[in-house]
DNA sequence: CTGCAGCGTTTTTTT
DNA sequence: AACGCTGCAG
């Protein structure tokens, strides 16, 4: 015990081995903070303190909750399956699932991943005869789960103007479309949950005196709703007094906040400080992950955010390497670049006798995943293995969709949604007037789709036929697989659908016949997976008949993206910013930081937009270990145009000193690449535009008195009337400019 | 009812 | 460029 107690220095230590308070570990990027977090849990078991049994322990990806699992079990002997670990979402299905009665969820009830919300949404406008132009589906679902998120239901929210009534009131319609369905969106969930313990008194009792510790992770991401349901476990001392439950251990770095634009709240940290009068803040400063340079050049863009808890990371490791800049003509020389470098440093960096990195430690991160494309034509032409993070996933593909619903109808034939995305998949015969004549008689009834599509199949009636043998097929289903086991059931409604037919005859069905068998391989896995867990949640939902196929099916809603392909493979990293957190490089290179992409131009419209980018860039950068390259490109293809960009303000907000402008050349001459990399280099223009006197080009950076810096993006005219575009960046933004009155200077 | 052509949109993402 | 959705012709 005292073993891994040693390992860590002293703030780590002392915030480890804090007696039973709430606590807030403010811990920079690196700095060992899930470390401290896990070695708290072991040391609470270990010391005898504490049964595994009263800790509850979150986080917001599986990823990490599954991690935080492994390590823990390799600190103490605990059995870490039985144990409260796990992301908020997961934490409160098993919540709702063992009180499933007390929440007013049926037993079965079905988990809505996003675009499950989304269809549901577009439904009920449809049924409403809402103009979805003016209540646009997409808003819709944002608004009702920020409603959620805060806590608010249809009934307490609150409108002002006529348009947010009648969003209100859409909101009311979902509830009750979802309550009729026994399906339940993400948000709902929380929402659900947080309202079962809030007025199940004798539940939060038994839930507070079982809890003694709760710890949490990024707390920096929690939401409103989030926190306020950590509130009902570890309440918050009342005039000076503690009111009992559980203590609450927060770890969180407010600099690496990159969630605010889906809800969540740094303030939390604040306000937890002051609501649980927390004496002991923690600040984890020392940082073992990244050279020097990299450190300073992270930390001398984030002093940039103003209102921070303020922390200062420090390392002793060195000053290592200087941050290299890339600067490139187009985004194809960026991507070519940067493949180029890559590969040196996988044969061994630029220095005589410097160790061949791997290739998984090497990572290509940028801001939107478009901006992949172009990297994996680059690495593809070399012939480097990489591999890609995030994009679709698993559970998402439309041929796994369509799979999930058939069974989804099987275990709840109330489930509109999935009724509505297979009636016709594969096509039978059943169209949109079938569909939406019977939608109105399931309307009349209060009736479920399937339910309305039996009773119809009875009628009779052209259409009815369809029908009728569409519910045949699906009792049939349900009589063949009723008493099979979960792999056999997958397998059996993949033929039984049509399913494997249908993409068999599919000219592009390969890949999606191969998924169809990805799924079935995915169930075996899951029954071998899930032993028998001993807690009286799981236990209490095994007694209330929940099917190994409705937790099959909870599985993929709630963990889509755990099933990647290719993993563990020697590859090259590339993954979108976002998915970079809490992981780290030997090598990062961080492409596209142009004015517009990276900070991206739709953030300068929300609040604090900037600071969000700024963030964003300072996780990106303290991923790297060693060597750390940031790139941009003069002009970038983007939804199918060519844009001129200007070089990103992160980059400007670095000490010169620390930096150094990569040049290729002398690493490697290449001269028939030469123009390349000199983005002031006479350029590739002339689409059409007017002819511009005195070297003016399209992409010429020029200097306005008013404006500032800026770059030509487009022209037109000729003479006394020529106008040119000028893009000024992110403090004038784009104008027409006529050129007879502007005054610009060529720069 | 089905299939296709044209149109509009396009950040980040986990659950 | 690429995908999804809508509207129209077969």
């Amino acid at each position: 015990m005292s073993d891994f107690l040693s390992r860590l220095n002293d703030p780590q230590r002392a915030a480890v081995t804090l007696p039973a308070v709430h606590a807030l570990v403010l811990a920079g990027a690196g700095s060992g903070k899930t470390r401290v977090l896990i070695t708290r849990i072991a040391w609470l078991i270990a010391t005898g303190q504490c049964s595994p049994h009263n800790v509850l322990a979150v986080t917001f990806t599986n990823k990490a909750a599954k991690e935080m699992q492994a390590r823990l079990a390799t600190l103490v002997p605990v059995n870490t399956r039985s144990m409260w670990i796990g992301t908020f979402h997961g934490l409160c299905n098993r919540l709702l699932r063992a009180h499933h009665r007390e929440a007013g969820l049926p037993a079965q009830f079905q988990i809505l991943d996003a675009a499950d919300q989304l269809a549901a949404v577009k439904r009920l406008l449809k049924n409403l005869n809402i103009d979805s132009e003016r209540f646009p589906p997409r808003e819709l679902c944002y608004f009702i789960n920020a409603h959620k998120e805060e806590g608010i239901r249809a009934a307490q929210a609150e409108a002002f103007d006529d348009h947010t009534r009648r969003r209100v009131a859409l909101y009311a319609e979902y509830e009750a479309q979802c309550r009729r369905e026994g399906v339940a969106d993400f948000a709902e969930l929380l929402l659900s949950s947080y309202e079962l313990l809030s007025r199940n008194e004798p539940l939060r009792r038994h839930y507070r005196e079982r809890f003694r510790h709760i710890l949490v992770d990024e707390f920096q991401d929690t939401n409103l709703l989030q926190y306020r349901w950590l509130k009902l476990l570890a309440a918050a001392p009342e005039n000076g007094a503690d009111a009992g439950g559980a203590k609450l251990f927060a770890v969180g770095d407010d600099d690496q906040s990159i969630y605010a634009f889906r809800g969540a709240k740094v303030g939390n940290m604040r306000d937890f400080e002051r609501e649980f009068r927390v004496e002991n803040v923690i600040r984890l400063e020392q940082n073992y992950r990244s050279h020097g340079n990299i450190l300073d050049a992270a930390n001398a863009i984030i002093k940039n955010n103003r209102d921070r808890l303020g922390k200062n990371l420090w390392t002793d490791t060195g000053a290592g390497e200087p941050v290299r800049v890339i600067e490139a003509f187009s985004d194809a020389d960026e991507a070519r670049m940067i493949v180029e470098e890559a590969q040196m440093l996988m044969n061994g960096g630029p220095e005589e006798g410097e160790a061949p990195l791997a290739p998984d430690q090497i990572a290509l991160l940028y801001r939107s995943n478009a901006q992949s494309r172009i990297l994996e034509h680059q690495l593809f032409s070399a012939g480097i293995p990489y591999r890609v993070y995030g994009g679709l996933r698993f559970f998402e593909r439309q041929e796994i969709k369509h799979a999930l619903a058939y069974l989804r109808l099987l275990t709840n034939p109330d489930d509109d949604t999935a009724f509505l995305r297979i009636v016709n998949f594969p096509t039978r015969g059943i169209g949109m007037r079938t569909v939406e004549n019977l939608q109105a008689g399931a309307a009349q009834t209060h009736s479920s789709l399937y339910n309305a599509a039996a009773g119809e199949g009875r009628g009779g009636g052209r259409s009815a036929a369809s029908l009728a043998a569409f519910v045949r097929m699906i009792e049939e289903m349900r009589k063949q697989t009723q008493n099979l086991p979960l792999p056999q059931i997958v397998a059996h409604v993949l033929a039984a659908s049509g399913l494997r037919a249908h993409y068999l005859a599919e000219k592009e069905g390969q890949e999606r016949l191969e998924n169809l068998d990805e799924l079935e391989n995915a169930a075996s896995n899951f029954v071998s997976e899930s032993g028998w867990i001993e807690d009286e949640a799981q236990a209490a939902a095994e007694t209330s008949g929940i099917s190994a196929l409705t937790q099959f099916l909870t599985h993929a809603a709630l963990e889509a993206g755990d099933h990647q392909a290719g993993e563990g493979q020697a590859a090259l990293q590339l993954m979108t910013v976002h998915a970079a957190k809490g992981l780290e490089f030997d090598a990062v290179f961080v492409t596209g930081l142009e004015q517009g992409l990276f900070p991206h131009e739709n953030s300068v419209t929300e609040r604090d937009g900037l600071e969000e980018e700024r963030r964003l860039m300072y996780v990106a950068m303290t991923r790297a270990r060693r060597r750390l390259y940031l790139s941009w490109a003069q002009t970038r293809l983007l939804h199918g145009q060519t844009r001129y960009n200007l070089p990103s303000l992160f980059i400007e907000e670095i000490p010169a000193a620390l930096l150094s402008t990569l040049n290729t050349i002398s690493l490697k001459p290449r001269p028939d690449r030469e123009e390349t990399f000199r983005p002031s280099a006479k350029g590739r223009e002339g689409n059409a535009t007017g002819a511009l006197p005195q070297g003016l080009r399209i992409g010429q950076n020029v200097s306005h008195p008013k404006f500032g810096q800026g770059v030509i993006v487009a022209a037109e005219g000729s003479g006394t009337e020529s106008r040119v575009q000028v893009n000024f960046g992110s403090r004038a933004g784009t104008k027409w400019l006529a050129l007879e009155y502007a005054k610009l200077t060529p720069l």
